[in-house]
DNA sequence: CAATTATGTTAGGATTGACTAACATCAGAA
DNA sequence: TTCTGATGTTAGTCAATCCTAACATAATTG
């Protein structure tokens, strides 16, 4: 059972929002989720149906979400990549926190995974941490 | 007169597009545009006519494109922005030059002007070339 | 100049992802 | 248990951007 649809910048967002929430609270609601991406509750629904049809996370009416399997493993890609970025911003070209964060949000979607892990080992070398 | 509405991701990769394109020949047309991004001439011409209105480039019916003022002066800065990143990717990291600018294209649209400045002088510092 | 080819536009839809308004359900306090 | 406030869903829109099919204009060439 493998995925066919490509994750969507709003997909890696939510999943990455999903791995964030859930190890902050046993359990993610639809209005966690709305809060923390800035988005209403219907909208926050809406994208859960969709990511739920894909396999990505488990939710059932009034129920809380739960990532599946596949869910948690693209989503530690995705905030992995996300980390990376912002490393670089912050601690190579001294960007401040709050700008990194925004910019490394929107970033994390247009590099693929071999970018990702080049990025990675240039900040082993070159943090010197 | 200031120009109001942001750039969107399309109004950017159109404005840099023309910008490429009118270095190169003399006449920027729908079809050269269309080629260009990968969209047909529908497309272009819908796109065209949304930033003609907001004032980033002129166009009469079956006339050639032509940027503004303004429009230009976008289009520069979001080429710098792309140039920076497409350098960082190739010359730092060691990505492909193919996935480079394709990843260029995208990630362009996520950093600010700021960033994309740091970014610049750090590779001025580190790209021994 | 007439016919053909290249170029551009219009009209009509699809999709993605957000929104508001209104309704439904749940959970805690009186 | 009933009421109420918090939480979740449904229905209906909207805006951006793309698409295809069909038509219109321009340019080239026999």
């Amino acid at each position: 059972m493998r995925r066919e649809e490509p994750l969507t910048r709003s997909s890696q967002d939510y999943l990455e929002a999903i791995l964030n929430l859930s190890e902050r609270e046993q359990n993610v609601r639809i209005t966690d989720l709305a809060n923390h991406l800035q988005v209403t509750k219907p909208s926050a629904t809406g994208m859960v149906k969709v990511m739920s049809k894909q396999g990505l996370l488990q939710h059932d009416k009034y129920g809380p979400i739960q990532l599946t399997e596949e869910g948690a493993k693209q989503a530690h890609l995705v905030r992995q990549r996300h980390r990376a970025l912002k490393d670089f911003l912050v601690h190579i070209l001294g960007v401040p926190h709050k700008t990194a964060e925004k910019e490394a949000c929107l970033m994390e979607h247009s590099i693929s995974m071999d970018t990702s892990e080049r990025l990675y080992l240039f900040l082993r070398e070159n943090l010197t941490k």
